[in-house]
RNA sequence: GUGGUCGUAGCUCAGCUGGUAGAGCCCCAGAUUGUGGUUCUGGUUGUCGUGGGUUCGAGCCCCAUCGAUCACC
């Protein structure tokens, strides 16, 4: 069955809306925000804990690191994701277009499609749209991301016109390949084409027109969050939003902290992924409706109060700041878990408070008012 | 007991033919946006074992002393 998009209510007083998507593995409700399961796992959190404690909706994946470990040959005798990680609800996978920008070396970009080498052993790799959608089946996400070219920030204008140009030509090729190829596993998946064109009114605008023009079951915004000024950032995603179709679901992909995410919603943006939640819970930092705490610091050495007392995880209430304190100095694992269970709690239930607010229809100065709270250090 | 080697940051150690001390780790902070538990950026820390001496000036040279360690008796 197609995906579907469901558009439940528009804010009056900015561009947020909620909505309804439905896959074939379940619905995800609009605002939403997607751990990101890199190798097939959300890191330092069991599938059951992301389902009851999280309440996470979808998950990613990623076609570069999948198709590198464990390999086509094993996920596809697995059944497929679902089936290899046990995640029954909906996952989406990026196209590998980023990493091979962010991770792989000596990486050459044709028109043809992408060498590049591993990062994990160095071996030597060729990407096409058509093996990224030929991957992505055999992976089998419900939502499969098209083989983009993601340019650096800063990049000059030219570079980002000819790199525009070669992710408009994959992406006709990612179409093509995905409309004479089946799925692998019996469920539907949906391709959705990616907005690129750097920081450049002009070439957002054509890009984004291409895009909507693909008529697809969702659109995603990609090359943003690479360094470029959080306003800058905004502009484009808001002259994006403004052309892509309203009557289907907007991916801004890679935001991103909170407050973007708060900040993005209000431009229309429907889905979001960012390993911040899940890379800073690691390192420490935990956010909270009051403000970012880090862990290591050696002020929580003596307080034994609730770990977040506003929180809704189980280790909210479980754990208290020094006995965390106290993890995270010792390495210990467990301090891995606690804190990625904290920060992905908030973050779905930061879209889930703003989805409320959005059909409540006081989304705008709840949002301003909570931005302020959320950014402040504790 | 005799002879040798060595005592420098919390730890492991650099420190040239004398010009009043550095690194890594730890610790204390910060960064992290389609994930390598990674990485990066700052910052604090010293009676140079102790006491004398030589010198304009000693971590460095001399004497004594304490401690560690090795070899020999």
């Amino acid at each position: 069955m197609a995906l579907t998009f469901e558009l439940q209510h528009t804010d009056s007083k900015s561009n947020a809306r909620a909505g309804k998507i439905t896959t074939d593995h379940g619905v995800i409700e609009t605002p939403i925000f997607m751990p990101v399961g890199t190798a097939g796992t959300v890191k330092a959190i069991t599938q059951q804990d992301l389902k009851n404690d999280t309440q996470a909706q979808i998950i990613l994946g990623n076609t570069y690191h999948l198709y590198l470990r464990p390999g086509t040959e094993i996920l596809k005798a697995a059944g497929g994701l679902h089936k290899f990680n046990g995640w029954d609800r909906p996952i989406l996978t990026d196209s590998g277009g980023y990493q091979v920008y962010s991770l792989a070396a000596n990486r050459k970009i044709t028109y043809e499609g992408v060498k590049f080498r591993s990062h994990i052993n160095g071996s030597a790799h060729l990407f096409t749209p058509e093996n990224v959608m030929d991957i992505q089946r055999i992976i089998g996400a419900d939502i499969i991301m098209a083989f983009d070219e993601c340019p650096p920030y800063p990049c000059d204008k030219q570079y980002a016109k000819n790199s525009l140009a070669i992710t408009n030509r994959w992406l006709d090729r990612c179409f093509n390949r995905i409309n004479e190829t089946e799925p692998l596993y019996g469920h539907h998946q949906a391709l959705f084409p990616i907005v690129q064109g750097s920081v450049y009114h002009d070439l957002r605008k054509e890009s984004a027109e291409y895009v909507a023009s693909k008529n697809a079951e969702g659109n995603a915004i990609g090359g943003l969050s690479v360094g470029e000024p959080h306003e800058q950032m905004y502009e484009m995603t808001d002259l994006v939003c403004s052309i892509l179709p309203k009557d289907k679901p907007r991916y801004l992909m890679g935001v991103g902290t909170p407050a973007n995410i708060l900040e993005s919603i209000a431009l229309g943006v429907d889905m979001f992924d960012c390993v911040m939640p899940t890379r800073n819970a690691r390192n420490g930092q935990l956010f909270t409706w009051n403000g970012i705490m880090n862990m290591r610091n050696k002020k929580w050495e003596n307080d034994f109060s609730p770990l977040d007392p506003d929180g809704e995880s189980y280790v909210d209430s479980f754990y208290t700041k020094a006995y965390v304190r106290h993890l995270f100095a010792a390495e210990e694992l467990l301090a891995l878990q606690i804190a990625t269970a904290h920060n992905l709690n908030f973050y779905l239930r930061l879209v889930r408070k703003a989805r409320e607010k959005i059909i409540e229809g006081t989304f705008a100065e709840w949002k301003n008012e909570t931005v302020k709270k959320i950014t402040q250090r504790l």
